[in-house]
DNA sequence: TAGAATCGCCAC
DNA sequence: AAACGTGGCGATTCTA
């Protein structure tokens, strides 16, 4: 069947008079349609065509080239309010447009899109575009060839029809979401996403500022070090290689492929299965051949050079200087966000790398980040009382637990001790082995296997909680966060392997996507707490906030930023104390 | 020859 | 299958 609410009478606007009519048919409304049409993807580069408005009787269109932004001031508080609750479908998209071309920062909303990744609970396989959404839950085809249409010209029908049809279609498509979101008891969740759309949008706009010069410099002594690097490991391992061309010069190999690398140490008498750092680490313990470390370096170097070098410099925005990574709301099963475009959630935590992100003149950044938020919210989950407890004291929670493990004192653990139970801190949350926790502490496996003991005998409401969780993804194949966030295993129960991941997962899961849950309910309290101030979140990396302010304030935004991490906590943890660590700084630096 | 798969490594 | 969860991304290598 063909959805076709283009039937449903649509209302061009074209000048301010007929901004009160539609005001006043708004009035009173509890839901709303909203979209937009836009010259392109880009809010700073591209202009906003067409604002559509829908409600279940007509499609309002609002053509942006006729009207000035003094003419929608009658919108302004319909739009930034709580009601009517504005539905979108990516809305994000929508509200960087509606905040940059007419200054309003859009709020209230519900996001069919983000309703939609809720609902599929983590599938890889699901698609949540517009048109695939519809078909899912209306079953109604939706024509979405007009999208990519010019919009900066003259419009003709089938450009209003798909305006109007997009808009309108919304409406019927959230009042079946909602019933599957109640059904699956995702509301909770999905309000907690909704209310994060609007820093989200606002933090994508700001982007972060990068000290050009301090980059390139550091590209530089990267490049000449490399250099060195590879002349040294050219010689090295061309030594084997049989001389070619006329003045027998040894053809080089190609250091960023895995194979001519394991070959070439190969021929110098070094046998690997695979190249891999670990590996290599493994072998300098073996034969600490001068290679060997050469290689690890190179490869940093490398690795630096291509993915955190030029290419980086090369997104910073023409317009603002700046660059605006693009962060997926729900990025990953368990609710973290991801971003790319850089990826910013992956500069290398270096002093060299972060002290390019600066503030700019005259502005400071404010750094904050949970403290051992996963652990604090596995103390809390299985409410254990020697871990809650080691969170009371407050102090070393590695020490602590070295303490409960070894049964002595604060004062007499070792610094072995204190490092085996940072290790099974660290490994546990992840569903991690004694194979695993031998190898990352360099001790055989009986004696890992004595350490775990050791560690769930002094938390055994821990055990019993992991146990438990593991237990649970095998029986039931799903798990929920502390807001109710569902994640489904698509994992096999009966197949061993699988069944292995499922365990891990089954008790990571929760734990993760509760550390989510918190540090959304986080930004979305912080964004409130700054509004009318110069402050704004200018990067989320899973557990920590980065707030770029004017000089002036900065103490007092440390404050909030702190007030607020807190708070978004409490709402979810009520057992265990949460911690937050604070910096003001100029660069993006921890510590003062 | 473009896109997929793999290797490898960065973050939390 | 590296041990231990979630990702992004760049270079090489494979494949339809």
């Amino acid at each position: 069947m063909n959805w076709q609410p283009y039937k449903l009478p649509y209302k061009l606007i074209e000048s301010a008079a007929e901004i009160g009519p539609l005001v006043e048919s708004l009035r009173g409304r509890e839901v709303i349609g909203i979209d937009t049409e836009t010259t392109g993807l880009d809010p700073y580069r591209s202009r906003l065509r067409l604002l559509q408005i829908a409600t279940p009787e007509a499609v309002w269109i609002i053509d942006c080239f006729r009207l000035t932004r003094a003419d929608l001031d009658p919108l302004r508080p319909l739009l930034a309010g709580p009601t009517p609750v504005k539905i979108g479908h990516n809305i994000k998209f929508d509200a960087k447009f509606i905040a940059h071309h007419l200054g309003i920062r859009l709020d209230g909303v519900a996001d069919t899109y983000l309703a939609s990744l809720l609902l599929s609970a983590g599938s890889e396989t699901d698609r949540h575009g517009l048109d695939r959404v519809v078909a899912r839950y209306l079953s109604l085809n939706l024509d979405k060839q007009a999208q990519r249409s010019d919009w900066s010209g003259e419009l003709d029908q089938s450009q209003l029809d798909y305006a109007a049809a997009d808009a309108a279609v919304l409406l019927p498509l959230w009042e079946e979401m909602r019933k599957r979101l109640e059904e699956a008891d995702l509301l909770v969740t999905a309000d907690l996403e909704f209310d994060c759309v609007r820093p989200l949008a606002a933090m994508e706009l700001a982007g972060v500022h990068v000290d050009v010069g301090r980059w390139r410099a550091l590209l530089a002594t990267f490049q000449q070090r490399h250099d060195v690097v590879e002349a040294e490991l050219q010689a090295a391992l061309g030594a084997g290689v049989r001389q070619q061309g006329l003045f027998g010069t040894p053809e080089p190999i190609n250091l960023d492929s895995p194979t001519q690398v394991r070959e070439a140490l190969s021929r110098i008498g070094i046998e690997l299965e695979d190249t891999r750092e670990w590996r290599l680490q493994k072998q300098k313990q073996v034969d600490d051949h001068p290679v060997i470390s050469w290689l690890l370096e190179h490869r940093t170097l490398s690795h630096n050079l291509a993915a955190y070098g030029e290419n980086i410099l090369e997104m910073i925005h023409p317009v603002t200087g700046r660059l605006h990574p693009d962060f997926r709301q729900i990025g990953t099963p368990t609710g973290r966000m991801t971003c790319n475009s850089p990826s910013l959630q992956q500069i290398p935590h270096t002093t060299d790398y972060r002290s390019c992100f600066r503030a700019p003149e005259g502005r400071r950044l404010v750094i904050a980040d949970y403290s051992q938020i996963e652990m604090r919210i596995l103390a809390d989950f299985s409410q254990d009382e020697a871990l809650i407890s080691a969170f009371d004291q407050g102090a070393d929670l590695h020490r602590q637990t070295a303490a409960e493990m070894f049964d002595l004192p604060l004062n007499q653990v070792t610094q072995r001790q204190r490092e085996y139970a940072k290790g099974l801190n660290y490994g546990l949350v992840y569903g991690m082995g004694a194979e695993g926790l031998a190898s990352r502490l360099e001790t055989g496996i009986v004696e890992a296997k004595g350490l775990i003991e050791r560690y769930f005998q002094a938390y055994a409401g821990v055990a019993r909680w992991l146990e438990a969780a593991g237990e649970e993804a095998v029986n039931v194949g799903r798990a929920r966060t502390a807001s109710g966030r569902l994640w489904i295993f698509r994992l096999d129960p009966i197949d061993p392997v699988q069944q292995a991941a499922l365990r891990r997962v089954g008790k990571n899961g929760p734990i993760q996507g509760t550390a989510s849950d918190i540090f959304k309910r986080a930004m979305r309290l912080l964004d409130e707490a700054l509004d009318g101030l110069d402050a704004q979140i200018v990067n989320a990396i899973h557990d920590e906030l980065v707030v770029e302010t004017e000089e002036s304030i900065a103490a007092e935004v440390e404050r909030i930023v702190s007030r607020t991490m807190i708070a978004g906590a409490r709402e979810f943890l009520t057992r265990v104390p949460v911690q937050v660590d604070v910096t003001i700084g100029e660069a993006w630096l921890k510590g003062r």
